[in-house]
DNA sequence: AATTGGCACTGAAGGTTCCAGAGTGCTAAT
DNA sequence: ATTAGCACTCTGGAACCTTCAGTGCCAATT
């Protein structure tokens, strides 16, 4: 049985050694913090909290170590976010303020997060469902191949290369442009292909076949725009943390550099929660020492993304909570301005 | 003084030392290679090569690891790049034909050349003076602002958040697209400021306006998209070589985060020959234990910028100079291609 | 003059032993 | 339920030793 004050004893446990790096023993318990009662009954509740598997001994005789299970419990139990003082919140939306545009607006959101919680920052881009169609430009590549750029309303940009089974020429993919242009412009991305299939029933043979190719190019080049960018800043902080991962860092930048996994790790977590911890093995069986602590924005339109830092399962779990939200918060405001 | 075999001694030293990792000491060398002489006389030329600061002892009693210098002396001294085997070759063009645009290009480029080497690999966007416009899309944002996309025929795209003095509507931004893409198309990017110019000069008092804010920001925009940018691939190499990095690895991922040391780096190379190794503190004081293998590409129209491997001065040169020497040469061919 | 064998010397790496200290678990008393 | 007391365990560091690779130098040799 895990009594109330064997969670307060789990929690100075969490503070304490996230501060320190060292285990954490019963006498250091009850010289520091006033729970006014003795250091052995301190170790009754951790023995309790050992039988949890909350924390865990490196050692017979060393002090307690969170678990990945300890960091959730403490993590949960956390219902009041503190807040990031004043100066900190006016300094971010100075910062931020200060955006050109898009990536630019995102490049230091990371640097900023990054900063603000020393550890490895990084932003999602957003999809944009609602998005419909402003142009598509294509651009020829050699006889029978063609780079085919969408745009969309929200100003996102994605390419394609086209084959083509027929030859073609700079006017075929002239009227080809003209043609689609007309019909798409407006359209949102769920009616690409319906419109396209339209137009190529009412199209002349020739021209069928290039809209069929462009079409099937097109729902591809739509299906894959899903969340498939990831900014990243501030790498270096994992090195300076490297004491806290047992095994190598490199299965961690792995990952990072990878994206894929941590893509489909905000994909999941899209569903929950605005703000969301992945603590240790929770991530995955190969990221067992580090953390994740994201929260999600929305980029206009009612399309939400992720931000999030990455670190030790050793963190400052508050501090980077609250750092998260506010700048998840603050970007929100920026995109919602002008969407 | 410095004998040839002295210098033939340099040789293996680097040699050994590189797939080893250990200090080289006079008896393993007469062991592995057959000098024809004592290895009391191999003591002798190590003693001059030490006086000539190219190789040094970490301490009394242990081999010799070259220095800094022993590293350049050994690099200049390779006069025949050993170029890499017809399958590698083959392995290279195959990969990198694949690319569907610049950035994918770029994308596979840091890949392969990380792959290669085991090693960080950078690409330097290279400017692209001779690119023309292929098309320029509006998208509106609020009533005074706009996202402008620039898109080029060589299939780079740039967007702009562009700020107009005036309130403008769907129909406003419609004539701008209709005006600036008729003016700029087929336009190279040197040529955008005059032509704008002079579109604002014979346009209407209300277009006038709305053509110069687009044309400062595009200008901009091409400014910007010079060779600032740096794509990198393979850090996680720099944690599975940190044995040889006697320091931490701090400054080292510092520097390729921030990229602007690096950048500099490279245009100070620009004139220089087309293949450079910088190594250890030529590069820098903080990146002590750090080389760096670069060559230069040509992207079409004469514009070059270079790409290149980081890692720790313990690094096979040899096969470096050869990887990067050949993925530059390449890629200059795919991008001469379609210039 | 260059090369070589011989040899004493050096310093690092690794192993052993020892000690101190922190921290535990258990038990019996409150 | 809490506590004091105590025996026990394990780590980390210090001190010490041995081994060994490798050196520098010297006198002898070619």
């Amino acid at each position: 049985m895990v009594s109330q004050r064997a969670l307060d004893v789990l929690r100075v446990i969490v503070e304490d050694y996230v501060a320190s790096r060292e285990p954490v023993g019963s006498k250091t318990i009850v010289e520091r913090h006033s729970f006014g009662v003795s250091a052995a009954t301190i170790r009754n509740d951790m023995a309790a909290l050992e039988e949890a598997n909350l924390i865990h001994a490196p050692h017979t005789s060393a002090g307690r170590v969170p678990t990945d299970l300890g960091y959730r419990r403490f993590v949960d139990s956390l219902t009041d976010v503190r807040p990031l003082t004043g100066t900190q919140i006016s300094a971010i939306q100075r910062f931020l303020d200060e955006s050109l545009d898009l990536d630019d607006l995102f490049g230091r959101t990371v640097k900023l997060l990054s900063n603000l919680t020393n550890q490895v920052a990084m932003v999602q881009y957003p999809t944009l469902s609602r998005d419909a169609v402003a142009h598509v430009e294509l651009l020829p590549l050699g006889t029978h191949r063609a780079l085919s750029i969408l745009i969309t309303t929200s100003g996102s940009v994605d390419r394609a290369v086209v084959e083509f089974d027929v030859d073609i020429d700079d006017s075929n993919l002239g009227s080809l442009r003209a043609q689609v242009n007309s019909a798409l412009q407006g359209q949102s991305l769920g009616d690409v292909n319906s419109v396209l299939t339209q137009l190529a029933s009412t199209a002349d043979a020739k021209s069928r076949t290039l809209v069929e190719s462009l079409r099937l190019s097109l729902i591809d080049q739509i299906d894959a725009q899903r969340h498939d960018r990831l900014i990243v800043a501030g790498t270096p902080q994992l090195i300076r943390s490297e004491g806290d991962f047992s095994r190598s860092l490199a299965p961690v930048m792995d990952a990072i550099e990878e994206q894929v996994v941590l893509l489909t790790l905000f994909d999941e977590m899209r569903q929950g929660e605005s703000s969301t911890v992945r603590i240790g093995r929770e991530l995955a069986d190969d990221l067992s020492d580090t953390s994740i602590v994201s929260a999600s924005y929305t980029a206009g339109g009612g399309d939400t993304a992720r931000l999030a830092v990455l670190g030790p399962t050793r963190m400052n779990y508050p501090l980077n909570m609250a750092a998260v939200e506010a700048v998840a918060r603050y970007v929100s405001q920026i995109l919602g301005d002008d969407s």
